[in-house]
DNA sequence: ATCGGTACTGGTAACGTTTCCAATTTAGAA
DNA sequence: TTCTAAATTGGAAACGTTACCAGTACCGAT
């Protein structure tokens, strides 16, 4: 059952029937409905590898994720899907397990999978793809990556949050609740990850609240519950008398949350906690968790709005940087009222 | 550039740069290393919709998830992903939202998208399919839903736990710890999802232990955090006194658990919780809950690896069924002992 | 009646592969 | 040397679309 058969049964040209199928306007209402019924009749789907080979692009846009697993890239992930389907594309979905760098293995995604457009979430876009990425013939948005200052950015758009500010407010709060010694758990200063802004952002609300800095209060942590719960082991061992700690993931928070409750103490009794990306677990432990949200469902359906915009040239690249919002919950408590 | 430019600078035929593409064995040595090395100069990549046109077929897998977020899917869907790849496939994930039924999601999935073969993943997979699963031209794998008994098993393949008799073995164990006043939190007895087979489980038990069953202590729940919440403190307010509440999905299980501590009463010492399904997450809530884990990994790569060997026609359909582990953690506690 | 224009419709060459069949080369046997 | 079979290679017809270029039919205006 191909375009030619339906042709054959409406006793009109393929041609016309292809019009009908894309919608053109030169076709008489007549033989538009006419076709329209036979293809329903006959249950026809155009061949997408013939359309795609004849248009040489495919109906697939590319989602690449960082492969570590957490729930909050999953929700997005869900949200990009649903979004990317509503709109007659299909999502490619791959998830990359760090030794390629992140860039070769999309620029690789789009030429081999003919794809319409790529997201990726998480990782980093560093100035030495610059090159490459002006060779891009699709369009590429980057979601929730660290992206390098320097670069041109004219080349991509973004989707992304102000990640130092962000954990400056986390950190301020709890400066602000009356806490001095507070530990931090993030991938650390000198890795690739987005975690370092936040990182940043915590040194500077130190600053700010004339708190020096101690490199004794960082504890390395990547993305992972384990690693969090280990992180935190750490801190409580080296005696520190902390009375907070912010982790800059929840997912790493929870695990961190975790290892001060395993040892007896209490949240937030002795401890306060923040936690940053607001996926669901954190409203539902006990207690529930304080933390900077990020506007999931908004980045996932923003990105491929975008996308769309751009695949149709109806856009310029742009960076658009999102809203976070500090969830005060259950986890953080007030010094000075004892 | 494309094959018949590489047949040009290489001085053969396209039909020759073919088969050296598709590693065919009829090329001597020396035409398929030269034609190998133009091929990696020039950086040419096969067009895969030409490819996909000519063979009708495509390089897709598809993926359909039902359409709730949970993290157990989550996990099954990036582990799918990686296989798949691995593979030289390419994942296309869907998600799909109730409203039209999960196989006629799938079937046109297929049939549009031209895909290899499909894995659908939850949902429920009833006799009515029948027919339509026999007109399918590739292999479909059913991984974690409900399917009619009386269907033809030859038509499709499937991967899936005893449910029943993981429920029995949770519920069981409780019973063992001295609870007789057991409550259940479950999509119901007429849902379509699997956790009527859970729930059955739950009623078995119960009869094995002469425990007579009480349908006050059903709460509905569908597979959400907020909806465990609702279930649980609806259970709660009915005074029954229980001292302990199966919940058929780890999701619901942590919502449910939070009901109960937000009502300040203590897991376990006054209520003890079961879940099922294993996500990380039931480790790192403190307390941490038993629940009966199920051995996502493997679910996910033996799909995969079933899919594959169905697509190349090793094997026939085949039905897995995998064994389930009940965790038991600190969410438990022993009636006698007090 | 003729013309010009509009509204439709038809024919057909691509798009980049794969695969069958035919043609050529090669090697070994007679 | 000649012949045969095996090993390679080449040629060309599909696969199912789209989009360009023509062609036809019709209508109102001259």
């Amino acid at each position: 059952m191909n375009i030619k058969d339906i042709a054959a049964y409406a006793g009109v040209a393929v041609s016309t029937v292809s019009r009908v199928i894309n919608n053109h306007p030169d076709v008489s209402e007549d033989t538009r409905k006419k076709i329209l019924t036979i293809i329903d009749e006959h249950g026809y789907i155009p061949n997408n590898s013939a359309r795609n080979l004849k248009r040489t692009v495919s109906n697939n846009i590319g989602v690449l994720v960082k492969g570590i697993y957490n729930p909050f890239f999953a929700k997005i992930v869900q949200k990009i899907g649903e979004e990317i389907n509503e709109r007659g594309y299909s999502m490619i979905l791959h998830y990359n397990h760090g030794d390629i760098s992140d860039f070769d293995i999309a620029s690789e995604l789009i030429k081999e999978k003919k794809l319409r457009g790529l997201i990726s979430l998480g990782g980093e876009f560093g100035e030495s793809i610059e090159e490459k990425l002006a060779e891009l013939e699709v369009p590429i948005i980057i979601v929730s990556a660290k992206i390098s200052k320097n670069i041109d950015k004219s080349l991509f758009s973004s989707i992304s949050i102000e990640n130092e500010q962000a954990a400056f407010e986390a950190v301020d709060y709890l400066c602000s609740l009356g806490h001095r010694k507070i530990g931090i758990i993030s991938p650390g200063y000198d890795d690739k990850s987005i975690g370092t802004l936040r990182y940043e952002g915590y040194k500077k609300a130190l600053e700010h609240n004339q708190i020096e800095y101690n490199r004794q209060y960082l504890e390395i942590g990547r993305y992972t519950f384990e690693s969090g719960f280990e992180a935190m082991e750490r801190l409580l061992e080296k005696d520190l008398s902390l009375t907070a700690v912010f982790v800059i993931s929840d997912i790493m928070a929870i695990g961190a949350a975790k290892a001060i409750m395993s040892r007896g103490m209490k949240i937030p009794e002795d401890i306060s906690i923040i936690g940053f990306d607001g996926i669901d677990y954190t409203q539902f432990f006990h207690p529930s968790i304080t933390t900077v949200d990020q506007p999931e469902e908004s980045m996932a359906k923003q990105s491929v709005d975008l996308l769309y915009k751009l695949i149709n040239n109806k856009c310029e690249h742009q960076h658009i940087v999102l809203n976070t919002k500090l969830l005060k919950r259950e986890s953080c408590r007030c010094i000075f009222t004892e």
